[in-house]
DNA sequence: AAACCACACAACCGCATCATT
DNA sequence: AAATGATGCGGTTGTGTGGTT
């Protein structure tokens, strides 16, 4: 069943996005929203395919995106999660608000699959690594690991619910198009360490924070955010009518551009 | 100072899934 | 039910950067 490529390979550019084309696209954004990735690149004025847009504003031009390492607490996070669900990382970036699955992906890869090899852990399995065993890398692809997921028996998560009896549960963030066992393999996770609960604490002050308008179709307030990201790429926010913002998001987008300038 | 190397991260590719016709 | 199209996901690659020799 041939399907077409997502976008005419003549003509289109691939490589390191310019400011001129972040500028476009969160232009383009701003005014019309998210909608409908295959025609963004032609209204927008971008030689990309859509694709490549919908990656560039998800992964990079975000204006909720947190910037820099991951914290010991989120990288615990991520490796409790890991053990649960695999390498499924668009799940795991779902709940940690501000990261996203190439940026989890890509820390997973040059970080803690190390740190737990280090540890004498294997970071596929979750299990304790043994000397005979093959190296790691060898392990089966991913989609096996999917398929093979421990069943409790790894140390760190072990510890973790063993804690998880002595202590009150800590909601996951609800995700509503979970299955019904994802849901019941998240349900428990539960968080030990101080610095785990001070995550979540944070996690849902945000989700609270007035200022984060979280709408119905799941979007920040593009609009506030974006402007402002804007006006720091010297479009000028008056262009686009909105002159205020908290400090939470002003924080965000100089992160978001302090990056995008080291470009 | 230059060459080389390793690492980190942004971006691409191919496939799967879901929606629509 | 089958074909087609759009989007999302995960694996992989390419490139820039910093460290070392």
């Amino acid at each position: 069943m041939g399907r077409q490529p997502c976008c005419d390979k003549l003509g289109v550019k691939k490589g390191p996005w310019t400011a001129e084309e972040d500028k476009k696209l969160i232009n383009f954004i701003l005014t019309n929203g998210q909608c409908c990735w295959r025609a963004v690149p032609k209204l927008a004025g971008l030689r990309r395919c859509g694709k490549s847009c919908r990656l560039r504003w998800t992964n990079y031009l975000r204006p909720d995106l947190k910037r820099g390492l991951l914290t010991e607490a989120e990288e615990q996070l991520v490796i409790d999660l890991h053990a649960r669900l695999g390498n499924r990382w668009s799940k795991i970036a779902a709940r940690l608000p501000g990261r996203t699955d190439n940026e989890i992906k890509n820390h997973w890869n040059t970080h803690i699959k190390k740190k737990l090899i280090k540890m004498g852990i294997d970071p596929v399995t979750h299990e304790p690594l043994k000397k005979e065993a093959k190296p790691a890398e060898e392990h089966s692809s991913a989609a096996d690991n999917n398929q093979h997921l421990p069943e409790s028996n790894n140390s760190i998560i072990d510890h973790v619910q063993t804690s998880q009896e002595t202590k009150d549960n800590i909601p996951v963030i609800p995700e509503e198009n979970c299955s019904s066992d994802e849901s019941q393999l998240l349900e428990n996770i539960s968080i030990d360490a101080p610095a785990l609960n001070c995550l979540w604490s944070d996690e849902t002050d945000l989700l609270n924070d007035p200022t984060w308008n979280f709408n119905t179709n799941g979007l920040p307030s593009w609009d506030e955010s974006c402007a402002w990201l804007l006006d720091c790429q010297d479009f000028g926010v008056q262009d686009f009518g909105i002159d205020c913002f908290s400090d939470f998001e002003v924080m965000n987008t100089l992160n978001t551009l302090e990056m995008g300038n080291k470009q």
